[in-house]
DNA sequence: GTGGTCTAGACCACA
DNA sequence: GTGGTCTAGACCACA
């Protein structure tokens, strides 16, 4: 389910932390569903302990997942994490339209830049 | 010109390389103008001198400016650099649209969304 | 009658017994009424009975209820317990405004503040 | 300047935190002065730097401090933190005279008690 | 020197 | 079993 990137500069917790939120965002992790354990996850990627604890501590700090001792680590309520991370992606396309603007970016030309991407027909 | 902001968590030398980076894009440094010599930038803001190397070499590495040896850094063509940052912001805003839709963004809303934008009334 | 929030991060124990000790001072929970046995209560949160036992040994502890061996658990004298947890409550509060004068709140501010809350119009 | 309590419950790492937070609220740790190294505070407090880092790391998330790489950590601004964590003991204190007045608290004994506190006088 | 990441391995509380 | 904390020690990027 998750794969490391050793070509990926990103360090190694941030890496799986990250796989995870896409996991759970795109539903394949449904709500409430258990992650795989400190332990088990550690052994199958080959991987310290310690990292994958400290990618699900991130997890947990942002809100994706939530820990009961002793049980497990779970995923939160999708529908609302869905919501809170389009607004910061819109919120950083906003920043990056600022700097676009300043290298000559017009409004109708992003318009239809955006209007004819091919991620839409999807 | 350059003020450093030691609460950004990155890098010194990138921040610097990106100070640059967007006073040459906004045409703020003007196309073939010198630089400040390392040296002299470096006692300006007490930083040392290496920081400022590395800074103008990963510009340089970006193609912002070049270098004439023994007689300073100075800034490249700007319309093709406008031109490929342009390329470079699009394409990012692109992937954060792929990701946006994957939390449940539709064309239609990413439009209005863009279109309501404060930065194209300036 | 008890509700387990998996998110709230504390042990489910201290959970547990707190929610009881919750409904004993509110007088939810009569004096001398008897609190669910181990065994049906563990049954009806889907919980080992263990974690049951360790929050009613809690409540014990605290002096919200009392045992009899073979008979079950009965909540204690609850107007000397509202005291008690009145009397703990204000030095919790005393603690806090030690620290909130340190931040540089003032006298007249912390009864103004006080005085307003809505929770005394209910 | 920080002592270690082995009698306290809570993780070290919460422990030292919690003491640098107060220096800084206090005012004791000026806005911008360096805190002692990683390695260093290690050595003093006979402790693994990895337990320090996580301190600093907590402290970063918080606003208390600041990282500079290759340079340190030091210390926010102190009067934004000062009116934030006041808000937040505000906010508890709302809580517990929630719980408060459950027990039986009224109004006039909780100003009359709060007015009567030692810790105005000094 | 200074912080950041990671491994290896131990011990604890909780369920 | 499951997560949380901690030690010991290594290596890296940055200044």
């Amino acid at each position: 389910m998750i794969v490391i990137d050793y070509k990926d500069a990103r360090p190694l917790y941030e890496q799986i932390a990250d796989k995870f939120k896409h996991l759970i965002l795109k539903g394949v992790l449904e709500q409430d569903s258990k992650l795989p354990s400190v332990r088990n996850l550690a052994m199958d990627l080959s991987i310290n302990p310690n990292t994958i604890q400290r990618a699900y501590e991130r997890l947990e700090q942002m809100g994706y997942i939530y820990v009961i001792k002793g049980r497990g680590n779970f995923v939160s309520h999708q529908e609302s994490l869905r919501e809170e991370q389009k607004k910061e992606l819109l919120c950083q396309i906003n920043s990056l339209l600022i700097e676009a603007k300043e290298c000559g970016l017009r409004k109708e030309d992003a318009l239809t830049y955006i209007e004819a991407l091919s991620l839409w027909k999807e």
